[in-house]
DNA sequence: ATTTAATGCAACTGTATGGTTGCATTTAGC
DNA sequence: GCTAAATGCAACCATACAGTTGCATTAAAT
């Protein structure tokens, strides 16, 4: 490896977050990985139960996350078990951060600008 | 005010957060907040130049966009400013780590229940 | 007062999305 | 091997969404 191996992770620009946070934009989903995240790997017809819509809906779902790299899934035997993955959506996280820091900046310079 | 004012913000249940996430979910809509985002203030046909889609869909994703409450318009004689509003993006982004949060939980415990 | 720039309103189009149902496929268990 | 559970696949439907165009309205500027 040339200099040295990435320790700051690429920057990358802000639309390819569209995608992740389109995900995220379904209460459906939302609450499909906060099942996840809290209970661990789980079967579509686990996830489908405690519903009220039918299982290819949650199918469908399921795998916009996986799109999206928010959720993962393994195959067991007859059946397919579904979990939550962390890492997209701590760089979405990152992203909104990233924003706020430039309004911050933004709100600092006009500051400065306004008392001189 | 009664016992206490709210230092603490109500808890939302994680659903609310979808519009937020929809609205945040596109490409465009990203890139308009960026650019209110370091330039502050714009009117409807500044935001418009530099695209390449017609000022009426500017309007309409600045009005999703205001939905989510992500902007906020003030008028300015014959035209209508648009500006940056941090704080559902802020709440957005808390609701991310409170998710990454309950993730972390759920391994820990697992992890005692695995030592043990 | 007239002109013109900035915007609003409304209708229309194509496509994506969330949902359904029906049937085929795979695999655990007896 | 047979049955039944878990899933996959595909067609279909209604509605939402991104985008357009045309025309009306408001207000700055001359």
């Amino acid at each position: 490896m040339s200099p040295r191996a990435r320790a700051v992770p690429k920057k990358r620009p802000l639309g390819d977050f569209a995608p992740i946070f389109a995900a995220l934009g379904d209460e459906m989903r939302l609450r499909l990985i906060a099942v996840l995240c809290v209970g661990g790997a789980m079967s579509i017809t686990q996830l489908t139960s405690g519903t009220d819509i039918s299982r290819q809906a949650i199918t469908k779902h399921l795998s916009i996350l996986a799109a999206a790299g928010l959720v993962r899934d393994v195959k067991a035997g007859r059946e397919r078990l579904w979990e939550f993955e962390p890492n997209q959506l701590d760089e979405a996280r990152r992203s909104l951060v990233a924003i706020a820091q430039q309004w911050d900046h933004a709100l600092a310079k006009l500051k400065r600008a306004v008392e001189s």
